[in-house]
DNA sequence: CTCGTGACTCCCG
DNA sequence: TCGGGAGCCACGA
């Protein structure tokens, strides 16, 4: 492709298949909300659909499911869950935790 | 159609 | 600061 990340067309397509591109979208040193990614995909409040996309296709679409994280900055994944490894990813791309205030949003948190 | 299921989020005390 | 409770919503069984 051309492009980059890009202009997907979300229209017609479903939750699911925005929820995709939405998270494909999060740059490599930036983090992004389950909350922030639902309302990319178009329900704001459809924070916890988009753990269950996470679990469907995170692996057969080789999404970047470590950019995502609750909306304090800290990763929701429970020790011996995933936690150990989304932390370590997330810190070889240059992202920062700080030991009681997890990530700094003001600077990893993704913009569109 | 109804129900269960969440790597969530917001609001209170 | 921390924990509990209720709200919310897409989707498969």
């Amino acid at each position: 492709m051309t492009g980059d990340y890009a202009v997907m067309r979300l229209e017609g397509k479903s939750f699911h298949d925005r929820v995709i591109a939405a998270i494909r979208a999060v740059p490599r040193g930036k983090v992004a909300t389950y909350g922030q990614i639902a309302a990319f995909a178009g329900s704001p409040r459809a924070a916890r659909q988009v753990v269950r996309v996470l679990h469907s296709s995170s692996r057969k679409h080789k999404l970047p499911w470590h950019r995502i994280v609750n909306s304090r900055g800290r990763i929701s994944l429970k020790p011996g869950q995933g936690y150990e490894e989304q932390r370590a990813r997330l810190i070889s791309e240059g992202i920062e935790f700080s030991d009681d205030e997890g990530i700094d949003l003001a600077r990893f948190l993704w913009t569109a």
